[in-house]
DNA sequence: GCAAAAAATGTAAACGCTTACATATAGTGT
DNA sequence: ACACTATATGTAAGCGTTTACATTTTTTGC
């Protein structure tokens, strides 16, 4: 019996081996190779494992075995669901293979980031999942120390070292921007998650700007306000641009939370969605199909993504296949709440 | 150096302190305990640290030290926002006092939630947390037999051996009914997850029941359908019930992802909200306050159920404080989908 | 029945860390 | 200078597994 500070006893292999009459090897055997063990002598193990409550020390079991089946992924937030539906596809893939999922959040803070990342390193993890490819360097470098496979998500990039499996984030707010300005739209205004250290909401803005210079819009027809999202945030800030003395025509949304604030705002208001304002989202997320009118957003494959992301982990885990980036399809969702300006 | 079964190396304690020149105790104490070693030293040690791109193996820390400032908890679902906010606030106490949180989700599985506590134990956790009374006897036994203390959540009862943190399922789906039948309604439906392995959903139904008998409403008033919860399910159920010969004049779902499927269904069909049909959910997440009219619904405290179950869990574990049950309130949230018969 | 091969089991050495204890070094008051 | 503390560092024994290797037992082919 080992115990811990609090005095709490716990079983450990040797209990087991001695109340079954064997050797700790035999019991481990039966544990990880049942096959390799007798038929009579595994059932008294199991019967000794079962009326001992026995559990291994899994901190034992990396130790020995330096392997532990185990990957971590840091999400920002579990808050919303902005992230569940990517997340859980990713988990059930790995499940599926034997793998086991860690997660844990940052709340979009930098330094926090790179302790979970740490922490799930220290706790055996194998390969990481990361969110978008803003980071310190330092982060990257670590990662790559330990010789860790990472794969970054939610976006797309071709151009960099690191393997991304996700989507074009820029291309496809500049689709969505088309389309708005091809419905007549000349004064946007645009509330999104703050840029700096977040290359997905940055890359969505750029989609904006270059649809709009595109079609020879200057950027003074571009109001951008930036902030954490949530619900309240987006319904403070969509007041804020239509408080402006000219005040935009659509409001495009970084993300679809913060559009489903603006909406309940505009409703508040009294403004009449698309007539008087047009808003778009971003990610159709499940808040996006309920709330009416329904959103314009752009789709994204979360559940793909995910699966995506694990298969690639898990390939290059246990055949050393190399890992590589994908680039998946989003298309826009075409709700009611874009209009012609 | 040692290395991984991929042939990955990574630096151990041992190569710090050979490449800081100090013994392993001390590269030891340098990070668990830096005020007990020399200034030069410790710079001396950290920079080898940072060079070697160090982090420690938890694996061995388990075992040497006992000790491992880990929460465990098992929720049914990451995938939608019901339990989100409440771990949310559970992480962010846990964090607060030093501890970190290690998720897993059953998918509402009970052999797989009994996996994945073993799994959590395994990895060192040292308290546990929980989701609702419902499940096998053996999983408790197991948890008992290794002295772990566990919190139940979502859920609170008076009459059980277990400590609940949360607030009484029953009597608020009974405050939610009596108000139904005060506003004329005498025919329900009701929409409900499955209730076999799920108290909470079977308290609520309870709930329903016992109000409507106070009133001498006998049971063939009240139609009962079980799913398992989803947006598209509760518009599926929604159709059924309406479908019937002598459809409810209110709808009684069992949470609020089936009142908001409800809710959408009631708008494809073509009825309004309350005139034709009034709707209520329960738990008042964020899909209730978004979708028009709003939902009537129970208000549960997420966050402080989330933040009382961290900190009993704390005092319990480094103040050996026993641990007790908490009732919390809950409050009904009135919204326009409910109306008179 | 017997030797040889196969299957089942046992033995013991790691794995990387913490920590009680031992030792060395620096700091005091006289 | 001295003995005596206080502080800093080193030494080495575990922690609970896994797994090569050694040993024992069973099965097989003749």
């Amino acid at each position: 019996m080992s115990r811990f500070t609090n005095g709490q006893k716990v079983a450990t292999l040797k209990d087991v081996a001695r109340a079954a009459a064997v050797s700790t090897a035999t019991v481990s055997r039966c544990l990880n190779m049942p096959e390799c063990v007798g038929e009579k002598t595994r059932a008294r193990v199991l019967k000794a494992v079962e009326e001992l409550s026995y559990s291994p020390n899994f901190g034992a079991q990396i130790m020995a075995a330096r392997r532990t089946n185990t990957i971590g992924a840091v999400i920002p937030t579990m808050e919303n669901s902005i992230f569940a539906q990517g997340i859980q596809a990713f988990q059930e893939e790995l499940n599926r293979h034997g793998f086991t999922l860690l997660v844990a959040s940052s709340s979009y803070k930098p330094d926090l980031e790179a302790a979970q990342v740490k922490n799930l390193i220290a706790r055996g993890a194998e390969g990481l999942l990361l969110i978008g490819l803003d980071r310190d360097e330092e982060i990257y470098q670590f990662i790559s120390n330990r010789g860790l496979p990472l794969v970054l998500t939610w976006a797309y990039e071709a151009d960099t070292p690191h393997h991304t499996i996700g989507f074009d984030n820029q291309q496809a707010m500049e689709e969505l921007t088309e389309l708005v300005i091809g419905l007549g739209h000349r004064r946007i205004g645009s509330i999104i998650t703050n840029t700096t250290q977040n290359d997905r909401a940055r890359a969505r803005l750029n989609g904006i700007k270059s649809a709009m210079s595109r079609h020879q819009l200057t950027s003074d027809q571009l109001i951008v306000l930036e902030t954490p999202y949530s619900i309240a945030n987006g319904a403070k800030y969509f007041e804020k641009l239509m408080q402006q003395s000219r005040p935009p025509s659509v409001v495009m949304c970084g993300n679809d939370v913060l559009a489903v604030g603006a909406l309940m705002k505009a409703k508040e208001m009294g403004l009449r969605v698309p007539e008087d304002v047009s808003i778009t989202g971003f990610d159709d997320i499940e808040l996006a199909k309920v709330v009416e009118p329904r959103l314009t957003t752009v789709h994204v494959p979360h559940g793909e993504m995910g699966k995506r992301a694990a298969a690639a982990l898990i390939s290059h885990i246990t055949a050393s296949k190399s890992l590589v980036g994908e680039q998946l399809d989003t298309h826009i969702c075409r709700g009611a709440t874009l209009g012609p300006a």
